[in-house]
RNA sequence: GGCGCUUUCGUCUAGCGGCUAGGACACAUGCCUCUCACGCAUGGAACACGGGUUCGAUUCCCGUAGGCGCUACCA
């Protein structure tokens, strides 16, 4: 890279139509990684150039979402700058002299087909298009006489300007992903730039414009949005901006876990993971969509994670640092076709990084899983007895040597491997394998022999527990840890037993063995 | 329908003319063991198809088929 080159500059500009869709915030964190590591800018810029599909709340959404990922933009709405205003509904002025620049060059025309009209044409005429072929048959400034056109204006009829494209030329796009992608000019329509109706540029002038005026180097995008680049390109070239125009980086999309087509909402919430970043209540329906955040994803693990979604660097390595992952980002590194959304890797990431957390950043997430099964009422009210409990809860999944063994992807996965330590088991499943095999019929006089034995231990500790129950172990020749554990656990899991069995305490010990030798002996 | 992009294990992918086609997730098996899990070890599993180019194609080119996207006064 020579020193003369212009500064890197990209952009993430979503549409606040709604919660921002998981691809979405893949696109931003390529962008965010490109940018830093180009030691350039990242500007976060707001499209709302369609005002019918505005969703309130949507706006501060993204970038509370954002703010949770530690995807950190240097300008933009929010966040500052002199490239402003950077909501593009704020910008009308400014379009509205391109829009005319347009006009004045003879690259653009106003054109006044109603919406009716033009379904009229497009019944007429099979594949209709609005483009050199077609134009001439419609109402516009080009095949109507001057003073008519100043008198629908004047007469308050509604208007679009089109971008006139000239047909039967080739036009290329350099892409830094896919190469050459050339597209002739003659199978695009001559897009609406413009709408008098609501006196807003659409997607794709308000785009050129924007990332020219901002000085925007490169455009890091999804793949949908490669059709549309040739017209871009050609409505850099109509401003005279061609020597400016930002380099193009198209990327894959997210497809679905299962079947075909891309990620929608409804994958999510039918296959048990988010979409979202973040939890969104919506507005309008009052629809409840989850996010990565309150599913207990961390959000290193989420960007990890989506980095690797159509990313790689080359070798082996899978767990990144932010930091790594912007020293090695490379968009030549990008694949070219869709990644199929896998969400069960996506919990071993978030496994992978849970476990390097220490025990207490565990705390918060399960306290509210202890209060969602009634264990703790109240934080307030919380006893240091619970307190311990919570902290020797974690400890047994975290085994020794401080590398956590148990497969807990979620701290939610606490519950279901840890409920025993907080509830006695209420009910015993018969056809379980391992009470099948572990309760026989002498079980049950075995386990009461057993409690007798315990009931002798004054020091219920592990090392006051082991000094009576060896003994009676080695001579009695019995192997009561299985079933003991029916007792205690109600299933074939959990920690060493007698680890266990101090912890409940003698009594509680007692009182689950006796319930489940009643509890079995009836069944 | 038209146009474009794309095609390596079930999934994410490495590979950039010559490899026993590598890794990860998932799955299975074994070891460990009072259970589950962890850990360790092992295993099954892929170059869509057909033509070229070449001494040689997973790799380059062209078709076909599949997948994806776009085809709005939405982004």
């Amino acid at each position: 890279m020579s020193c003369e080159e212009k500064k890197v500059r990209v952009r993430f500009a979503p549409s606040p139509t709604g919660p921002l869709h998981i691809g979405g915030v893949r696109t931003a964190l390529y962008n965010y990684l490109f940018a830093r590591q180009h030691g350039g800018e990242l500007i976060f810029r707001i499209e709302d150039t369609d005002s019918t599909r505005f969703v309130p709340g949507a706006e501060e959404y993204i970038i509370e979402a954002f703010n949770w990922l530690g995807i950190k933009f240097d300008e933009g709405v929010s966040f500052g700058g002199n490239h402003g205003p950077y909501r593009q509904s704020e910008r009308r002025d400014i379009y509205k002299r391109y829009v005319q620049q347009l006009l004045d060059a003879d690259k653009a025309y106003i054109a006044f087909d109603t919406p009716e009209e033009l379904e009229q044409k497009r019944q007429e005429i099979e594949n209709f298009q609005y483009d050199a072929r077609t134009r001439g048959l419609m109402r516009n400034s080009l095949t109507l006489p001057k003073e008519e056109v100043n008198r629908l204006i004047q007469e308050g009829n509604q208007y679009v300007v089109r971008f006139k494209i000239e047909p039967g030329e080739d036009v290329h796009v350099d892409d830094l992903i896919r190469g050459d992608v050339v597209i002739n000019s003659s199978i695009l329509d001559d897009k609406v730039l413009f709408k008098s109706a609501d006196q807003l540029p659409t997607y794709h002038l308000a785009n050129i414009v924007d990332d020219h005026l901002m000085e925007v180097t490169h455009v890091i995008r999804g793949e949908e949005w490669l059709p549309s680049a040739p017209l871009h390109v050609l409505l850099y070239r109509a401003f005279g901006w061609q020597d400016t125009m930002p380099r193009f980086a198209h990327l894959p999309l997210l497809l679905k876990p299962v079947g075909n087509g891309k990620l929608s909402k409804r994958d999510g919430d039918k296959l048990g993971f988010p979409v979202f970043p973040l939890e969104w209540h919506d507005p309008k329906s009052g629809e409840v969509s989850s996010g990565y955040r309150e599913k207990g994803y961390l959000p290193q693990a989420v960007c990890n994670f989506l980095a690797l979604l159509g990313w790689n660097p080359g070798n082996d390595q899978e767990l990144m640092s932010m930091e790594e992952m912007i020293r090695l980002f490379d968009l030549s590194k990008c694949s070219k076709n869709g990644a199929k959304f896998d969400y069960v890797k996506a919990a071993w990431f978030n496994h992978q990084y849970l476990i390097q957390q220490p025990d207490e950043a565990w705390v918060p997430e399960f306290d509210k899983l202890l209060k969602g099964e009634g264990i703790i009422s109240t934080p307030e009210k919380e006893v240091e007895v619970v307190k311990m409990m919570k902290l020797k809860v974690i400890e047994y999944t975290d085994g020794e040597g401080n590398k956590k063994k148990r497969n807990v992807s979620f701290v939610s996965d606490l519950w279901p491997l840890t409920k025993f330590f907080f509830v006695a088991p209420t009910a015993f499943d018969r056809e379980d394998k391992f009470v099948k095999k572990n309760w026989k019929e002498t079980t049950a006089d075995e386990m009461r022999q057993f409690m007798d034995v315990l009931a002798t231990v004054d020091d219920f500790s592990v090392e006051g527990q082991k000094t009576i129950v060896d003994p009676w172990v080695e001579q009695s020749g019995l192997r009561p840890w299985n079933a003991w554990r029916i007792c205690l656990v109600g299933a074939g899991q959990g920690p060493d037993m007698y680890e266990l069995a101090a912890f409940l305490g003698k009594e509680e010990t007692l009182r689950r063995m006796q319930f489940a030798i009643e509890t079995l002996c009836n069944s």
